[in-house]
DNA sequence: CACAAAGCGGACTGGCCGCTCCACTTGTGG
DNA sequence: CCACAAGTGGAGCGGCCAGTCCGCTTTGTG
């Protein structure tokens, strides 16, 4: 479990901040490298900086990841509303998707560890992630609208989507091409006449399942 | 890495056979509620042995999943080989799809986890998985002459794209429906006019790939 | 039925890892 | 430029975990 973090502090040193992100930094190298059992030791080594440091800016390892994820949902968002503003003709969606894929695969082993952890949990994690849901709501009424996609599709299942496109590939990127399997994928999301069965979840069952997560209490 | 397993061996004592199956199981379960990060004391005692026997049955901890994932393989195998006698009507690959998310959200995290470990250039798994990758072809071949399935997708695409449905729901399996995702990718899979990009990798590509993966030296 | 070989359990070990502690250094406001 | 709060590094601690060892028990064969 998570406690929120760093509540109303006043900024940080100048020298404390660019550790900050040194540490963030060599911390996406050396979890893509070894995945997110990679040692705290490894990452200050990697950062240049003691042990110590690593602590003082991240009370725990959970937080540093959660502080890790925050950062590429913000990315992620970030690109999203770039394609709000210039919607590619073949649709914005799939072009998040396209964006989502290789970053996921950039950071190899994040997204999918995170989601069994009580980073979730991280209040600061939870609100990245509402923020990035609504835009990809934005892009999805849009593709919908140019009839590029069928309308039984959320938000929700564009990442869950994007995450399984990568999974698809990771450890095999030699072998397997994203864009391979992407493309079953978007093939499988051109209107259609028949429905998909279950339903896309709403925002509400989201956060509550993800709060869920966050007490395992197991 | 792992060594040849067990080569010639005369047959184990009885009781020692039931061991092997209880830990089996055991860990099956133990790892699909823990990850495979799970203790093999915790496995022991799910099984009612004692540490020592864990690891005279299994040399190492990866040579007990290995014999896990020998073991789930196999299943599929047989599963593949029912529906090659009895296709169904909507198609057998979709029908073998089907039971693969199935088995692999059983045993959640197995699969995904084998993948970054040494367990895939065990001896015994890449038998297995050959095996596999056969039956698989065959009932590619059957869909396609009864025009279900579009005919640039291979094997290795049949058991990646399997991979991919489940990851996009464990961990959410309240929230997200591997039948809704499934019928995305299905939808995908359907004769279509235009070409997928990149191929489905030959048999002596994937041979070579998991044997790579088999010595990272890294 | 006897007895060797095979199997068993669980205390123990060595190594790793997250995290703490504290003597020392560095940035910054007055 | 000084004083002191803020920040730093790295040795050290406790706990966990894969794997070993060895005195005892079970199996099955002649």
């Amino acid at each position: 479990m998570i406690k929120p973090m760093t509540t109303a502090t006043r900024p940080l040193r100048a020298d404390a901040e660019r550790n900050r992100r040194l540490l963030l930094d060599a911390a996406a190298e050396v979890f893509s490298e070894q995945g997110l059992d990679a040692s705290t030791a490894e990452i200050a080594r990697r950062a240049g900086v003691g042990q110590g440091t690593v602590f003082r800016r991240f009370p725990t390892k959970e937080h540093l990841i959660a502080a890790l994820v925050v950062d590429r949902i913000g990315e992620l968002e970030s690109k999203a509303r770039a394609l709000l503003l210039h919607p590619p003709a073949d649709g914005s969606v799939l072009a998040f998707m396209r964006e989502s894929v290789q970053q996921h695969l950039r950071d190899r082993g994040l997204v999918e560890a995170v989601i069994g952890t009580a980073v979730i949990a991280d209040p600061g994690v939870q609100e990245a992630h509402g923020l990035l849901l609504d835009v990809i709501e934005e892009l999805i009424e849009l593709d919908r609208r140019a009839g590029l996609l069928r309308d039984d599709i959320g938000a929700f299942d564009v990442m869950a989507l994007s995450k399984a496109v990568t999974s698809a590939c990771d450890q095999f990127v030699n072998l397997a091409s994203w864009k391979r399997y992407l493309a079953v994928v978007a093939a499988g999301l051109r209107p259609a006449a028949d429905k998909l069965p279950g339903r896309s979840p709403s925002r509400t069952q989201i956060d509550r399942a993800l709060a869920d997560l966050g007490r395992p209490s197991s």
